[in-house]
DNA sequence: GTTTGACTATTTTTAAAAATTGGTCAAAAG
DNA sequence: CTTTTGACCAATTTTTAAAAATAGTCAAAC
């Protein structure tokens, strides 16, 4: 009942993260929508932030069991990384203002910083687990897994970073997403390739 | 003579752009250093873009320069790209602010997009020098030399903005700079594994 | 266990004044 | 003809203080 709750307010808050961003969001919108008083909403949310987190673990949850799923359908470390992106996008597309906000993030306080390293940390070990298969089966060479991925994970989000730097914006549109992407699938291409075992 | 006293104000606006940045800079100020009046400055640079400009251009003629004669000395790919860095390093911990300000320029102008572009141009230029050779060399394999630098310069550069971005900071100390620069090597390593021929 | 209205303390927004800055020009100096 | 300058302007940025919004609290009610 609690728990019930708890997840529509996640539901209601996520629809207007997802839309305008945490910033432009406030406690009181959303206890609004919910029909609630805020104070009501701050019996069920200690404050912003863990709602914030919850939502955003919620997110990760449902995004690694699209990746779960993957990772039982396709063997293959390349084809598989091109699935992962593929992946992501969906969820860009889907709570574009909300992840944005995830990462440019506060960086000021404590929590905050601790959100964003388990994020990234959750990034990194799924692409450990998939050079870890990779190896196992043969298809990659053996390498330092963890710095690798690491350096994987930075390439990808670098590449989301800089993307078409010299075109003035703050939002990124449709198209540039799929140009995004474009550049990812071809650096994971040539990156499987750098660490592949030599074709027979 | 011009010329000379051009120069002159180049280097004297260089001092102050690289240590303050270009928009903490003022006319006034460059003016003040070289004990000329602000109209007298503005006899020689129509603008503050043009005065820019023109040090964008000594710095990048400059860096070239060190270039060409790696190019000579560094036949084999990976080692001249590695160089390239290394380089690159020296430049941004000589001209830092300024360099950092040219990179997250005002957008908004197109003169600052097309010296943006320019110098992106540039820099992709270098390393589809480097990837030709590579294949004339027999030591790359052949591929769209001209989009994979492009693609190239986007990891490296994308490399550099992530850099440890779950620490708060503007600035980048000289350690940092030095973590950027050893995940840009190790991803350019495994960039030239994946393109390059198959040892024997 | 839930819900709320009334209440703070802290940020954020707003709007106007003050200061700075990029840039011009006619005229002077060499 | 080239170089230099002080006086000047328009536009932007910085500063400041007041107003509004927001995150978060709490005692009391349901």
């Amino acid at each position: 009942m609690l728990d019930d709750k708890r997840n529509q307010i996640i539901a209601a808050a996520l629809r207007r993260f997802s839309h305008f961003g945490i910033a432009k969001t406030s406690m009181s919108e959303i206890a609004d929508d919910m029909k609630l008083s805020k104070a009501n909403l701050y019996y069920y949310f200690q404050d912003k932030f863990a709602l914030i987190e919850a939502i955003a673990y919620q997110i990760m949850d449902e995004s690694d069991l699209a990746v779960k799923q993957a990772l039982e359908e396709i063997p293959n470390t390349l084809d598989m990384l091109i699935r992962l992106l593929d992946i992501k996008k969906e969820y860009l597309e889907k709570y574009y203002m909300l992840i944005i906000n995830l990462h440019e993030m506060n960086m000021n306080e404590e929590r905050w910083i601790a959100l964003s390293k388990g994020m990234l940390q959750r990034e990194t070990e799924v692409i450990s687990k998939i050079f870890d298969r990779g190896i196992k089966r043969n298809e990659l060479v053996t390498f330092d897994v963890s710095s690798t991925s690491e350096l994987y994970v930075a390439i990808m989000r670098g590449l989301a970073m800089f993307c078409d730097h010299t075109i003035p914006h703050a939002l990124v549109d449709k198209e540039e997403l799929d140009s995004i992407i474009e550049k990812q699938k071809q650096a994971a291409t040539i990156f499987i390739n750098g660490i592949k075992k030599t074709d027979k």
